[in-house]
DNA sequence: CGCATTTGACCAGCGC
DNA sequence: GCGCTGGTCAAATGCG
């Protein structure tokens, strides 16, 4: 894309590159900007920095994720329909590590998008795993000595190892680990490399559901928590079941995406709105065509959360 | 007591 | 083959 994004490029690449690590990390940036991108270039520039006011980080990052409108794949990845304004500190990388090698969309949900969501791989590679480990254990049983302490992996030679897709976003926040409406149990925490803040994992508690997520602090700015949901809840979100929650959650890790979009921006700080509405002052037709407040399928209270919200209602209920 | 978190160890994948 | 790193397991521990 234009010059523009380059002078942003810098540290929003490292970032980012820390999460894409290999090929198929990639692949979903790169089939969503497929024409105004290199394959390689992760984010950068492609994700249309229009708008750019100052120099303020996040504020490129909220344009970055955003400015949908002016993408040209906006509605490959979130459905036909309204486009949704940067207005929120939130921002989306799409990460699709699905091994069937088609363009899935990074939003399990036929109301989100239009690609077709396929199961990919088998239904979660650490249960299985573990499994595997019971049965392995069950086998130990029988000959009486001390067990290993790890399970034998009847995993085939070469075979890798299916990935669920996956959908990472940054948002800005003083808490690690946001609400969401699900229920989540922390399985793991790892030191990240290059990075003074630790990984943690996250694993859905509802039973069967095989919904994972990961959030790291930015070492970039550490005021941006970095999320990774992977896979798909195969059940509703526990807050909506008790009414508690605007957002429709439709048991995607989409719908956990947005959910936290919205929850976490009630907490977000006021000077965010200010830059938004001069980014859409400067540049109005790249910004969403309504504004903040008169979002036309939203009521007017809602302020910065309509920008997200009505979006994702809308399309929830397709 | 049941559930969640912590944490050290293990394993797989990848690069060299 | 080896080492590094990410991801996961599971026992120990904490907490309500």
């Amino acid at each position: 894309m234009s010059g523009n994004t380059v002078p942003y490029q810098g540290d929003r690449l490292i970032l980012d590159r820390n999460y894409a690590r290999s090929p198929d990390d990639h692949l979903f940036f790169s089939q969503r900007f497929e024409g105004t991108s290199g394959p390689n270039d992760l984010l950068g520039a492609d994700l249309s920095f229009t708008g750019c006011l100052n120099s303020s980080g996040d504020y490129h990052v909220l344009e970055s994720s955003f400015d949908l409108s002016s993408s040209p794949s906006a509605e490959d990845f979130f459905g036909h329909g309204d486009v949704v304004a940067p207005a929120t500190a939130t921002v989306g990388i799409a990460i699709d590590r699905s091994t069937s090698g088609g363009v899935n969309a990074a939003t399990p949900n036929s109301s989100m998008s239009s690609s077709s969501i396929e199961a990919v791989g088998d239904e979660d590679s650490g249960r299985s795993r573990k499994y595997l480990g019971e049965i392995a254990k069950a086998d130990d049983v029988d000959d009486g000595t001390e067990k290993p302490k790890k399970p034998i992996k009847p995993r085939k030679k070469g075979e890798k190892r299916p990935r669920e897709p996956r959908f990472a976003f940054m948002t800005k926040s003083e808490v690690d680990h946001l609400e969401d409406g699900y229920r989540w149990r922390k399985y793991g925490q790892k030191a990240v490399k290059n990075s003074p803040y630790p990984r943690s994992y996250y694993r859905c508690t509802t039973p069967k559901c095989s919904v994972k997520k990961r959030v790291e602090r930015s070492h970039q700015d550490p005021s941006i928590v970095i999320t990774t949901y992977e896979g798909q809840h195969t059940h509703h979100s526990p807050a909506t079941i008790r009414g508690s929650s605007h957002v429709l959650a439709p048991s995607t890790s989409m719908a956990g995406f947005c959910s936290e979009l919205l929850l976490h921006h009630r907490r977000l700080p006021s000077p965010l709105d200010v830059q938004l509405r001069e980014a859409r002052r400067l540049s109005p037709q790249s910004l969403s065509p309504y504004p903040a407040t008169q979002h036309p399928q939203c009521p007017p209270d809602y302020g910065l959360l309509q920008d997200v919200v009505p979006f994702v209602v809308h399309h929830a209920k397709q």
